[in-house]
DNA sequence: CGGGCGATTGACGTTCCTCAAGCCCCGTGG
DNA sequence: CCACGGGGCTTGAGGAACGTCAATCGCCCG
């Protein structure tokens, strides 16, 4: 995929309304426009090495990125699954500890970190975004957290699929008739790394979550959720909305 | 513990320059001063339930507070540790989604929130803060989920241990001759809800590390770290300084 | 002394991991 | 055209780690 020409203007941009700019009002998007530059990452490469410097911050655009941890042995975590709109880097650092790498095409809008960081200082709107955005980033991190911690192999499939149902839909598209359509960004192997199991158990679990007709398989890459509400029940997390109501 | 006269006094309070006020000047500090008032929480009193409105935000000045998720059939997932200048609540939500509970006696310094949010709007350097210590707390969450997806029992153990005695050891205290002493604040079972295991096994760990010599018990509560590197191996993390280096 | 809570320890069972073989799909090269 | 190879995935057999259930201990406090 190309950038089209239009991807340039920030008034047109997918992502205005649900990035780390949203609050900004038209003069500020301009200071914004003219310090931002747009990167493109190929699936599988690597956006930032733990512990190399972060020369940039910015959000994803189109496509996902993972952020995780490697022990010396070669345990594997993923700590962050970021999606469009999700803002990358962290101002006032200079490194990151974490790998944080392209899962399928990656479109970034970027800007150098120094100058973000100062226009933070005079642009409050900027502030209090990233503010909230973090905040819900920590949400997210505590609801991942009681999945690795507490759930079973097959609950964390169904939480995964959940999620990522849940963010299509509020992304707009991916419904048809009922039934809930999800393009995996990932392979089985990352979805073992996001919840800390093996890919052998991540792919015994789906096809048993098959089986049992939860779930509808087009593909290797293309799940269909016929009921969702039946997928909920398997994530075993409240009905009524769930953690976060 | 009763509540010290000078306490109220923010100049003297022992978390001035860790928690949410630490970056405002003596304008900005007064103006915290006239809305702050203290609450006091025996060990094992429910600061907030999942769900209920939370009417004020604050800081922890003494104690430990858990907050966590539980799901219907009973298990439970600690999914945050609040220690002296962690902030509890979130500007601009109403309810919280977690239940937070004080695990030892706590002190907090608690601002009502609507006025708490609309000072936050007027004086930048809370919000920075805020979002300084969010992004830490997001930091921790990662290593937790690390911890939670990836490690042995063993290690598990090894890495609160370790956690626990790097906080004590950064607010002073807690070091005798190159021995770390850890108080803990947690149950067996507070532990094992933190860690993602049962208490047994907790127990079990424990006792292992004692006969493996890498902790010395001095009753149930309070454990010595003759070897901090030692330690520090058990965790399975990189020995140089590891995770947020 | 008795009761209760937290902690320890043991025996046994389940879940998930490890190791291994083989499949499907697709691109490459003979 | 087909053989080949590789990556991603599936499936099976066996084993290790941790959970479950249960008995017991120590300590504090009434």
């Amino acid at each position: 995929m190309k950038l089209a020409a239009h991807e340039s203007d920030c008034g047109d941009c997918p992502i205005r309304h649900n990035a780390v700019c949203a609050r900004c009002d038209s003069d500020e998007l301009d200071t914004l426009e003219r310090i931002k530059f747009y990167r493109t990452f190929k699936s599988g490469e690597t956006i930032c090495w733990a512990g190399d410097e972060m020369s940039f911050v910015g959000s994803v655009v189109r496509g996902a990125a993972s952020i995780s941890q490697t022990m010396e042995d070669g345990r594997k975590q993923m700590v962050g699954l970021l999606l469009s709109s999700d803002f990358i880097g962290r101002p006032g650092r200079e490194t990151s500890p974490y790998d944080t790498v392209a899962v399928s095409e990656v479109v970034l809008c970027c800007f150098r970190r120094k100058p973000f960081e100062q226009l933070m200082q005079r642009t409050p709107h900027i502030g209090q975004r990233l503010l909230d955005m973090t905040l819900d980033e920590l949400d997210a991190a505590r609801e991942w957290m009681l999945i690795l911690g507490r759930k079973t192999a097959r609950e964390k499939i169904a939480s995964l699929f959940a999620i990522l149902a849940r963010r299509e839909a509020a992304m707009d598209l991916g419904t048809f008739e009922g039934t809930i359509i999800i393009d995996l960004p990932l392979t089985r192997e990352a979805m073992a790394d996001y919840l800390g199991l093996t890919l052998e158990t991540v792919s015994r679990q789906i096809s048993a979550l098959k089986r049992d007709k939860v779930i509808v398989l087009d593909g290797k890459r293309r799940i269909e959720v016929p009921d969702m509400e039946l997928l909920q029940r398997e994530t075993g997390d409240d009905i009524d909305g769930g953690v976060i109501a």
